[in-house]
DNA sequence: ACGCGCAACGAAATCGATTACGTAGTTCTT
DNA sequence: AAGAACTACGTAATCGATTTCGTTGCGCGT
């Protein structure tokens, strides 16, 4: 900027002014100063900048997740994406949160008071994690996602309603024994089961207890167990709903081995909506992935620019994409 | 670090020292000064030591997907796991890489001038496109990933070898009429390509020309279309090789419709070795994600930190993983 | 001719840290 | 005891931009 000022005879100032199109300048000079700027390669400095104005345009993203696997949950990625794509329509560079300052070991909130994100995003995490309830629960613009806080804007999937969706939908095709194999017991779980239950009771049939068992999210083998396990019951459900569709998948083997064809001998059905769902035909129920991450994105920079806003609560709708894995049953009346 | 300084009775240089751990300090006043700035929740601030010592600690990642897929491949995905833990670890942040800043459009190579970034890694990018190379010549230190450009680091996966372990497998398993159906004509795929054919000569089998065939990658619905064409010729092929694990999954329903068992009426091998891959009992060879996400921060941090050092490229290894989608063909002597 | 208002620009402080260099005080040499 | 050699710390410049608060010059009304 001073060698600009130079060559072009005025201050550093009036460079500046120029540069950030202020209206304190002729438009004479602002023409010199930027055709000036452009033909030397001019870049302006994010840090000297953000020391002086205290604002980085930069986000942080905490996207720690239990199961190790990180990024690599279509589900994660995908609202990522999103919302990396939205940030950067807003002015708004994205950058991992860890729990290491220049190497050494530290703390979330301190990492990003560290790098000076205007706000932090929360996605996926273990909610449990004191660290991370300290950075929620800190001044920072927080935003998160699949989790009700209270003291920060959320954005969160119809979990209760996907469900209920998709038990509506078994039961018109004229399934009355639908079995729910959950996810750990995390907030999204207890949404869906809320979702399942209330389902059930206002079409007035009832789950035997064995039928609604735990697995864990995205884990095939587990989940290939479980589904041993229902399908050995005596009052073996006509329908299982898995708590996502990968975990679908690792059913297809077992089912395979029992004789049992889909959707023929038993029905199944997914969460999730992920490409591959689409692809082999699974009924499932897909989460709005592309809205969760723009909104999210969208109330965090809310957030950023008026921060006394009401921190309120979205919730995105999905919806449930119709496959070939749920067969018609006739329903015999006065049974 | 002014309050730190007035109220344990020293100067500003003296707690940056202290901080800092320099040597030029007593004991007795660093651990003053380190208490105190403990107890005042002091964080230092990066911006300002950036822009003092032209070092942001933090690292631009260019993610950029023609297939507009984004992170949302395992692949990339888990490269990327991988690369930001080994940058967390040396003290890196990571942040990704836009065509603009502060929301208008603007280069890649510009952005990273911005932000200041210390180093640069791209990662399966459309290298065609000028900006990125732009980027990859520039002055950065730069590692590229799945591409050699001769003017940075590169990290590649043995993508010729393990096109040729493939096919050495299925032909010792006895097969003889092996179809490769490949992605794009990129410079990974050109590799494949050279692996197939060099494996064929070594074994002395020919390839009919309309076995190797085009699809994309991670394009289920094209690579059913190309497997109709496969399995409608005169001389069907008894083994095929899909661009990726989850091209497979697109040919599994056109493969059934035709009444073609896997493996007993015909083999099909992937590439990649997602998770899903080993569930559903795929043959397929392994890309070392996570040895190559290490591999390229740990190359991108050596440039960073010593410019002039031999811009050398690594090549990661990956393994044939088998599955059950292969059979064992009893050969005919003479024929 | 005088004063007023406005447009256009500059001087200098500021953001928070780092660091070359200077200085005072102490210990060691011979 | 005088100078050398350290030790421990402070001064002040510096990084690159932003911003406040002037100042200057000019046109215009009366």
């Amino acid at each position: 900027m001073k060698e600009i000022a130079q060559s072009c005879g005025v201050s550093v100032a009036t460079v500046s002014k120029a540069l950030n199109g202020k209206e304190d300048i002729s438009k004479a000079t602002r023409d010199r100063i930027l055709r000036k700027a452009e033909e030397m390669g001019y870049m302006l400095n994010a840090s000297a900048r953000a020391l002086k104005t205290n604002r980085t345009y930069s986000i942080g993203v905490l996207f720690i997740d239990s199961t190790s696997a990180g990024l690599a949950h279509e589900y994660f990625s995908e609202i990522l994406e999103s919302f990396k794509n939205t940030a950067e329509e807003s002015g708004y560079d994205i950058t991992f949160i860890s729990r290491t300052i220049s190497g050494r070991p530290s703390t979330f909130l301190k990492h990003c008071e560290y790098r000076n994100f205007d706000g932090v995003a929360v996605i996926s995490a273990d909610f449990a994690d004191p660290q991370i309830q300290e950075l929620i629960t800190s001044d920072l613009p927080v935003v998160t996602i699949d989790y009700i806080s209270g003291c920060c804007p959320a954005v969160v999937s119809d979990n209760a309603r996907g469900l209920q969706e998709l038990v509506h939908y078994a039961y018109n095709k004229g399934h009355r024994r639908i079995a729910f194999m959950h996810g750990e017991l995390t907030d999204v779980t207890k949404e869906r089961m809320m979702g399942f239950y209330r389902a059930c009771r206002e079409l007035g049939i009832e789950p035997d207890p064995a039928w609604v068992t735990e697995s864990l999210y995205h884990d095939m083998e587990l989940c290939a167990e479980r589904t041993a396990e229902l399908i050995a019951l005596d009052n073996r459900p006509t329908c299982i709903i898995f708590p996502d569709d990968y975990s679908y998948l690792g059913s297809m083997k077992v089912l395979q081995d029992a004789g049992l064809r889909v959707p023929e001998d038993i029905s199944a059905m997914g969460y999730d909506g992920i490409r591959l769902a689409r692809v082999i035909g699974l009924t499932t129920y897909r989460q709005d992935t592309e809205t969760l991450g723009r909104a999210a994105c969208r109330r965090l920079i809310e957030k950023i620019e008026n921060p006394e806003a009401m921190t309120e609560q979205t919730v995105v709708m999905g919806r449930l994409i119709e496959g070939n894995t749920v067969s018609t049953i006739k329903v015999v009346t006065g049974e």
